[in-house]
DNA sequence: CACAATACGTCAGCTTTGTTGACATTCCAA
DNA sequence: TTGGAATGTCAACAAAGCTGACGTATTGTG
Protein backbone atom coordinates (compact mmCIF):
# COMPACT_ATOMS: atom_id res chain seq x y z
CA UNK A 1 0.00 0.00 0.00
CA UNK A 2 1.97 3.42 -0.88
CA UNK A 3 -1.15 5.37 1.77
CA UNK A 4 -0.33 3.95 4.70
CA UNK A 5 -3.63 3.83 6.47
CA UNK A 6 -3.56 7.84 8.01
CA UNK A 7 -5.36 6.23 10.85
CA UNK A 8 -9.03 4.72 9.50
CA UNK A 9 -8.57 4.88 5.56
CA UNK A 10 -8.80 0.81 5.32
CA UNK A 11 -11.84 0.19 3.10
CA UNK A 12 -13.92 -2.23 4.56
CA UNK A 13 -13.36 -0.26 7.66
CA UNK A 14 -15.41 3.14 6.36
CA UNK A 15 -18.49 4.36 8.61
CA UNK A 16 -20.60 3.17 5.30
CA UNK A 17 -19.47 0.43 5.60
CA UNK A 18 -20.37 -0.05 9.18
CA UNK A 19 -23.39 1.16 9.04
CA UNK A 20 -23.95 -1.56 6.33
CA UNK A 21 -23.22 -4.33 8.36
CA UNK A 22 -25.44 -3.15 10.84
CA UNK A 23 -28.56 -2.97 8.70
CA UNK A 24 -27.39 -6.49 7.33
CA UNK A 25 -27.51 -7.93 10.81
CA UNK A 26 -30.63 -6.10 11.92
CA UNK A 27 -31.97 -7.32 8.99
CA UNK A 28 -30.81 -10.56 8.63
CA UNK A 29 -31.92 -10.98 12.52
CA UNK A 30 -35.54 -10.47 11.68
CA UNK A 31 -35.57 -13.25 8.28
CA UNK A 32 -33.97 -15.34 10.98
CA UNK A 33 -36.26 -15.66 13.51
CA UNK A 34 -39.07 -15.61 10.86
CA UNK A 35 -39.81 -19.29 10.18
CA UNK A 36 -39.48 -20.09 13.72
CA UNK A 37 -41.98 -17.55 14.93
CA UNK A 38 -44.55 -18.76 11.88
CA UNK A 39 -44.52 -22.19 13.72
CA UNK A 40 -44.45 -20.98 16.98
CA UNK A 41 -47.64 -17.99 16.43
CA UNK A 42 -49.99 -21.44 15.55
CA UNK A 43 -49.14 -22.53 19.05
CA UNK A 44 -49.48 -19.84 20.96
CA UNK A 45 -45.83 -19.86 21.99
CA UNK A 46 -43.43 -17.28 21.30
CA UNK A 47 -39.45 -16.62 20.68
CA UNK A 48 -38.92 -17.43 24.51
CA UNK A 49 -40.18 -20.56 24.52
CA UNK A 50 -38.33 -21.40 21.04
CA UNK A 51 -34.90 -20.44 22.91
CA UNK A 52 -35.53 -22.51 26.64
CA UNK A 53 -36.53 -25.56 23.60
CA UNK A 54 -33.74 -25.01 21.95
CA UNK A 55 -31.15 -24.82 24.62
CA UNK A 56 -32.51 -27.37 26.43
CA UNK A 57 -32.50 -29.75 23.77
CA UNK A 58 -28.45 -28.35 23.70
CA UNK A 59 -27.33 -29.50 26.54
CA UNK A 60 -30.36 -32.13 28.12
CA UNK A 61 -30.36 -31.85 32.07
CA UNK A 62 -29.25 -28.43 32.54
CA UNK A 63 -30.52 -26.27 35.16
CA UNK A 64 -32.65 -23.50 35.36
CA UNK A 65 -29.85 -21.58 36.71
CA UNK A 66 -27.32 -22.30 33.73
CA UNK A 67 -30.08 -21.92 31.42
CA UNK A 68 -30.64 -18.30 32.67
CA UNK A 69 -27.03 -17.51 32.34
CA UNK A 70 -27.17 -18.81 28.39
CA UNK A 71 -30.26 -16.73 27.55
CA UNK A 72 -29.48 -13.40 29.63
CA UNK A 73 -32.94 -12.97 30.93
CA UNK A 74 -34.14 -12.68 34.78
CA UNK A 75 -35.30 -15.72 36.48
CA UNK A 76 -39.07 -14.97 36.41
CA UNK A 77 -39.34 -14.18 33.29
CA UNK A 78 -37.71 -17.96 31.91
CA UNK A 79 -39.75 -19.34 34.71
CA UNK A 80 -42.86 -18.04 33.55
CA UNK A 81 -41.98 -19.20 29.61
CA UNK A 82 -40.79 -22.65 31.62
CA UNK A 83 -44.00 -23.84 33.35
CA UNK A 84 -46.28 -23.07 30.63
CA UNK A 85 -43.69 -25.45 28.79
CA UNK A 86 -43.69 -27.83 31.63
CA UNK A 87 -47.48 -27.89 32.12
CA UNK A 88 -48.07 -28.21 28.28
CA UNK A 89 -45.88 -31.61 28.64
CA UNK A 90 -42.95 -30.53 26.72
CA UNK A 91 -40.66 -29.63 29.10
CA UNK A 92 -39.39 -32.09 32.27
CA UNK A 93 -38.09 -30.93 35.32
CA UNK A 94 -36.48 -33.03 37.57
CA UNK A 95 -35.29 -31.98 41.00
CA UNK A 96 -31.51 -32.50 41.65
CA UNK A 97 -30.26 -35.36 43.14
CA UNK A 98 -27.08 -34.30 44.75
CA UNK A 99 -28.52 -30.52 44.61
CA UNK A 100 -32.26 -30.97 45.54
CA UNK A 101 -32.59 -27.11 44.74
CA UNK A 102 -31.52 -27.42 41.34
CA UNK A 103 -33.90 -28.37 38.96
CA UNK A 104 -32.92 -30.48 35.93
CA UNK A 105 -34.57 -29.28 32.40
CA UNK A 106 -35.13 -32.46 29.87
CA UNK A 107 -37.24 -32.36 26.84
CA UNK A 108 -40.08 -34.66 26.66
CA UNK A 109 -40.74 -37.08 23.54
CA UNK A 110 -43.42 -34.08 22.62
CA UNK A 111 -40.90 -31.71 23.40
CA UNK A 112 -38.54 -32.91 20.90
CA UNK A 113 -41.07 -33.02 18.16
CA UNK A 114 -41.43 -29.38 18.36
CA UNK A 115 -37.57 -28.84 18.92
CA UNK A 116 -37.41 -30.88 15.91
CA UNK A 117 -39.86 -28.70 13.89
CA UNK A 118 -38.28 -25.30 15.22
CA UNK A 119 -34.78 -26.27 14.39
CA UNK A 120 -36.23 -28.01 10.42
CA UNK A 121 -37.56 -24.30 9.93
CA UNK A 122 -34.61 -22.36 10.78
CA UNK A 123 -31.65 -24.96 9.65
CA UNK A 124 -33.44 -24.78 6.19
CA UNK A 125 -32.54 -21.04 5.88
CA UNK A 126 -28.84 -21.53 7.21
CA UNK A 127 -27.99 -24.23 5.02
CA UNK A 128 -29.70 -22.41 2.02
CA UNK A 129 -27.72 -19.61 2.61
CA UNK A 130 -24.30 -20.68 3.66
CA UNK A 131 -24.78 -23.27 0.55
CA UNK A 132 -25.24 -20.06 -1.49
CA UNK A 133 -22.53 -18.25 -0.12
CA UNK A 134 -19.68 -21.40 -0.07
CA UNK A 135 -17.31 -22.68 2.44
CA UNK A 136 -15.40 -18.75 2.62
CA UNK A 137 -17.92 -16.95 3.21
CA UNK A 138 -19.38 -18.87 6.10
CA UNK A 139 -15.83 -19.52 7.67
CA UNK A 140 -15.84 -15.38 7.37
CA UNK A 141 -19.38 -15.23 9.28
CA UNK A 142 -18.38 -17.38 11.68
CA UNK A 143 -15.26 -15.01 12.38
CA UNK A 144 -17.05 -11.36 12.22
CA UNK A 145 -19.79 -13.31 14.50
CA UNK A 146 -17.54 -14.58 16.97
CA UNK A 147 -15.81 -11.38 17.20
CA UNK A 148 -18.83 -9.26 17.99
CA UNK A 149 -19.82 -11.10 21.22
CA UNK A 150 -18.94 -10.00 24.56
CA UNK A 151 -16.17 -12.03 26.03
CA UNK A 152 -18.23 -13.45 28.51
CA UNK A 153 -21.02 -14.44 26.24
CA UNK A 154 -18.26 -16.04 24.05
CA UNK A 155 -17.26 -17.67 26.43
CA UNK A 156 -20.45 -19.23 26.94
CA UNK A 157 -20.58 -19.88 22.65
CA UNK A 158 -17.99 -21.55 23.38
CA UNK A 159 -19.11 -23.57 26.54
CA UNK A 160 -22.17 -24.91 23.87
CA UNK A 161 -19.97 -25.62 21.14
CA UNK A 162 -17.27 -28.02 23.32
CA UNK A 163 -20.09 -29.64 25.15
CA UNK A 164 -21.80 -31.32 21.98
CA UNK A 165 -19.26 -31.32 18.98
CA UNK B 1 -13.99 -40.23 4.40
CA UNK B 2 -14.55 -42.68 1.59
CA UNK B 3 -18.22 -41.85 1.44
CA UNK B 4 -18.38 -38.53 -1.12
CA UNK B 5 -20.87 -36.40 -0.88
CA UNK B 6 -23.94 -38.28 -0.89
CA UNK B 7 -26.24 -35.02 -1.10
CA UNK B 8 -25.38 -33.18 2.75
CA UNK B 9 -21.56 -34.60 3.22
CA UNK B 10 -20.16 -31.21 2.82
CA UNK B 11 -18.76 -30.69 6.20
CA UNK B 12 -19.94 -26.85 6.52
CA UNK B 13 -23.16 -27.84 5.84
CA UNK B 14 -23.84 -30.59 8.81
CA UNK B 15 -26.50 -30.20 10.85
CA UNK B 16 -24.11 -29.20 13.86
CA UNK B 17 -22.45 -26.42 11.75
CA UNK B 18 -25.61 -25.23 11.00
CA UNK B 19 -26.62 -25.12 15.15
CA UNK B 20 -23.34 -23.53 15.60
CA UNK B 21 -23.97 -20.70 12.86
CA UNK B 22 -27.83 -20.64 15.08
CA UNK B 23 -26.51 -19.91 18.15
CA UNK B 24 -23.47 -17.71 16.94
CA UNK B 25 -26.23 -15.40 15.67
CA UNK B 26 -28.38 -15.20 18.41
CA UNK B 27 -25.23 -14.78 20.86
CA UNK B 28 -23.61 -11.91 18.32
CA UNK B 29 -26.93 -10.28 18.21
CA UNK B 30 -26.94 -9.51 22.08
CA UNK B 31 -23.93 -7.92 21.81
CA UNK B 32 -24.74 -5.90 18.92
CA UNK B 33 -27.90 -4.35 21.01
CA UNK B 34 -25.97 -4.09 24.36
CA UNK B 35 -24.42 -1.23 23.64
CA UNK B 36 -27.24 1.20 22.28
CA UNK B 37 -29.27 -0.57 25.02
CA UNK B 38 -26.73 1.05 27.46
CA UNK B 39 -27.22 4.39 26.31
CA UNK B 40 -30.93 4.31 25.61
CA UNK B 41 -31.86 2.86 29.49
CA UNK B 42 -30.77 6.37 30.78
CA UNK B 43 -32.87 8.27 28.30
CA UNK B 44 -36.23 6.18 29.21
CA UNK B 45 -36.13 5.32 25.65
CA UNK B 46 -36.03 1.78 23.80
CA UNK B 47 -35.16 -0.01 20.91
CA UNK B 48 -37.59 1.16 18.97
CA UNK B 49 -36.82 4.34 19.35
CA UNK B 50 -33.05 3.81 18.05
CA UNK B 51 -34.20 1.87 14.86
CA UNK B 52 -36.25 4.66 14.37
CA UNK B 53 -33.92 7.10 14.69
CA UNK B 54 -31.47 5.38 13.01
CA UNK B 55 -33.51 5.22 9.55
CA UNK B 56 -34.57 8.60 9.69
CA UNK B 57 -30.58 9.15 10.20
CA UNK B 58 -29.72 7.49 7.02
CA UNK B 59 -32.74 8.31 4.88
CA UNK B 60 -33.82 12.19 6.02
CA UNK B 61 -37.14 12.83 4.72
CA UNK B 62 -38.76 9.63 4.34
CA UNK B 63 -42.38 9.43 5.13
CA UNK B 64 -43.78 7.52 7.76
CA UNK B 65 -45.31 4.32 4.89
CA UNK B 66 -42.09 4.18 4.27
CA UNK B 67 -40.52 4.03 7.55
CA UNK B 68 -43.22 1.28 8.42
CA UNK B 69 -41.96 -1.00 5.29
CA UNK B 70 -38.49 -0.73 6.71
CA UNK B 71 -38.97 -1.75 10.18
CA UNK B 72 -41.85 -4.25 9.28
CA UNK B 73 -43.85 -3.13 12.75
CA UNK B 74 -47.55 -1.75 12.75
CA UNK B 75 -48.38 2.16 11.79
CA UNK B 76 -49.70 2.19 15.73
CA UNK B 77 -46.70 0.59 17.11
CA UNK B 78 -44.50 2.93 15.52
CA UNK B 79 -46.83 6.00 16.11
CA UNK B 80 -46.27 5.33 19.86
CA UNK B 81 -42.72 5.85 19.62
CA UNK B 82 -42.42 8.24 16.96
CA UNK B 83 -44.63 10.74 19.14
CA UNK B 84 -43.05 10.52 22.17
CA UNK B 85 -39.74 11.36 19.70
CA UNK B 86 -41.71 14.23 17.93
CA UNK B 87 -42.12 15.38 21.59
CA UNK B 88 -38.88 15.48 22.81
CA UNK B 89 -37.99 17.26 20.34
CA UNK B 90 -35.83 14.75 18.40
CA UNK B 91 -37.36 14.42 15.11
CA UNK B 92 -39.17 16.87 13.24
CA UNK B 93 -42.61 15.34 11.32
CA UNK B 94 -42.83 18.14 7.83
CA UNK B 95 -46.57 18.13 5.78
CA UNK B 96 -45.35 16.99 2.42
CA UNK B 97 -45.26 19.85 -0.60
CA UNK B 98 -46.35 18.13 -3.19
CA UNK B 99 -48.57 15.17 -1.70
CA UNK B 100 -49.90 16.89 2.01
CA UNK B 101 -51.21 13.67 3.02
CA UNK B 102 -47.69 12.26 3.38
CA UNK B 103 -45.38 13.31 7.41
CA UNK B 104 -41.31 13.91 6.47
CA UNK B 105 -39.66 12.76 9.25
CA UNK B 106 -36.32 14.38 9.76
CA UNK B 107 -33.81 14.48 12.86
CA UNK B 108 -33.55 17.95 14.70
CA UNK B 109 -30.15 19.01 16.01
CA UNK B 110 -30.66 17.40 19.55
CA UNK B 111 -31.94 13.91 17.73
CA UNK B 112 -28.95 14.25 15.64
CA UNK B 113 -26.65 14.48 18.55
CA UNK B 114 -28.38 11.34 19.95
CA UNK B 115 -28.51 9.26 17.00
CA UNK B 116 -24.28 9.96 16.88
CA UNK B 117 -23.90 9.09 20.00
CA UNK B 118 -25.90 5.57 19.41
CA UNK B 119 -24.60 5.07 16.27
CA UNK B 120 -20.53 5.54 17.16
CA UNK B 121 -21.17 2.88 19.84
CA UNK B 122 -22.32 0.15 17.51
CA UNK B 123 -19.86 0.95 14.94
CA UNK B 124 -17.09 1.04 17.53
CA UNK B 125 -18.13 -2.84 18.04
CA UNK B 126 -18.34 -3.65 14.74
CA UNK B 127 -14.84 -1.67 13.74
CA UNK B 128 -13.47 -3.67 16.51
CA UNK B 129 -15.07 -7.16 15.05
CA UNK B 130 -14.37 -6.33 11.34
CA UNK B 131 -10.39 -5.04 12.45
CA UNK B 132 -9.82 -8.16 14.40
CA UNK B 133 -11.63 -10.86 11.68
CA UNK B 134 -10.24 -8.94 8.28
CA UNK B 135 -11.55 -8.28 4.98
CA UNK B 136 -12.08 -11.61 3.02
CA UNK B 137 -13.91 -12.54 6.87
CA UNK B 138 -16.11 -9.40 6.28
CA UNK B 139 -16.89 -9.84 3.14
CA UNK B 140 -18.31 -13.59 3.44
CA UNK B 141 -19.66 -11.88 6.49
CA UNK B 142 -21.67 -9.59 4.43
CA UNK B 143 -22.67 -12.35 1.73
CA UNK B 144 -23.89 -14.88 4.24
CA UNK B 145 -26.20 -12.14 5.90
CA UNK B 146 -27.71 -11.03 2.65
CA UNK B 147 -28.04 -14.57 1.82
CA UNK B 148 -30.28 -14.83 5.01
CA UNK B 149 -32.47 -12.38 3.99
CA UNK B 150 -36.24 -12.51 2.57
CA UNK B 151 -35.73 -11.48 -1.05
CA UNK B 152 -38.43 -8.93 0.40
CA UNK B 153 -36.27 -7.66 2.93
CA UNK B 154 -33.36 -8.17 0.90
CA UNK B 155 -34.52 -5.42 -1.63
CA UNK B 156 -35.42 -3.06 0.90
CA UNK B 157 -31.79 -3.18 2.47
CA UNK B 158 -30.21 -2.52 -0.97
CA UNK B 159 -32.95 0.15 -1.80
CA UNK B 160 -30.92 1.69 1.49
CA UNK B 161 -27.37 0.64 0.28
CA UNK B 162 -27.90 2.36 -2.93
CA UNK B 163 -29.88 5.60 -1.47
CA UNK B 164 -26.59 6.32 0.53
CA UNK B 165 -23.39 5.33 -0.99
C1' DC C 1 -68.18 17.19 -8.91
C1' DA C 2 -68.81 13.01 -6.18
C1' DC C 3 -66.64 9.44 -4.26
C1' DA C 4 -63.20 5.89 -3.56
C1' DA C 5 -58.54 5.34 -2.17
C1' DT C 6 -54.47 6.77 0.35
C1' DA C 7 -51.72 8.57 4.27
C1' DC C 8 -51.65 9.45 8.78
C1' DG C 9 -53.12 9.65 13.58
C1' DT C 10 -55.58 7.83 17.56
C1' DC C 11 -58.39 5.09 20.94
C1' DA C 12 -59.11 0.74 23.12
C1' DG C 13 -57.69 -3.63 24.40
C1' DC C 14 -54.83 -7.69 24.23
C1' DT C 15 -50.25 -10.56 24.22
C1' DT C 16 -45.51 -11.54 24.87
C1' DT C 17 -41.62 -10.92 27.35
C1' DG C 18 -38.82 -8.32 29.84
C1' DT C 19 -38.26 -6.07 34.75
C1' DT C 20 -38.25 -5.68 40.37
C1' DG C 21 -39.72 -7.10 44.82
C1' DA C 22 -41.09 -10.46 48.12
C1' DC C 23 -40.92 -15.07 49.67
C1' DA C 24 -40.23 -20.27 50.28
C1' DT C 25 -37.07 -24.03 50.12
C1' DT C 26 -32.68 -26.15 50.37
C1' DC C 27 -27.84 -26.50 51.22
C1' DC C 28 -23.58 -25.56 53.48
C1' DA C 29 -20.27 -23.75 56.47
C1' DA C 30 -19.16 -21.31 60.68
C1' DT D 1 -27.57 -25.65 64.76
C1' DT D 2 -28.25 -21.75 62.70
C1' DG D 3 -27.69 -17.98 59.50
C1' DG D 4 -26.47 -16.84 54.93
C1' DA D 5 -26.19 -18.10 50.09
C1' DA D 6 -28.27 -20.35 46.29
C1' DT D 7 -32.33 -21.84 43.84
C1' DG D 8 -36.73 -21.44 42.34
C1' DT D 9 -41.83 -19.42 42.56
C1' DC D 10 -45.57 -15.84 42.91
C1' DA D 11 -47.20 -11.03 42.00
C1' DA D 12 -47.29 -6.81 39.86
C1' DC D 13 -45.67 -3.66 36.47
C1' DA D 14 -43.58 -1.80 31.89
C1' DA D 15 -42.12 -1.86 26.98
C1' DA D 16 -43.42 -2.85 22.64
C1' DG D 17 -45.54 -5.68 19.64
C1' DC D 18 -50.46 -6.84 17.72
C1' DT D 19 -55.69 -6.35 15.91
C1' DG D 20 -59.71 -3.70 15.08
C1' DA D 21 -62.25 0.46 14.54
C1' DC D 22 -62.60 5.06 13.39
C1' DG D 23 -61.61 10.12 12.10
C1' DT D 24 -59.44 13.53 9.07
C1' DA D 25 -57.13 15.41 5.39
C1' DT D 26 -55.80 14.92 0.81
C1' DT D 27 -55.49 12.94 -3.67
C1' DG D 28 -56.93 10.84 -7.77
C1' DT D 29 -60.61 9.03 -10.76
C1' DG D 30 -64.94 7.96 -13.01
Amino acid sequence: MSEPASGETLLYLTDEQLRQGIEAVFFAYRSFTADPDRILATLAYGRAHHRAIHFIARAPGTTVNNLLEILGVTKQSLNRVLRTLVEDGLVESKVGTSDRRERHLYLTDEGLVLERRLSDAQRARMRAAYRQAGPEAVAGFRTVLEAMMDPEIRRKYNVLREGAP
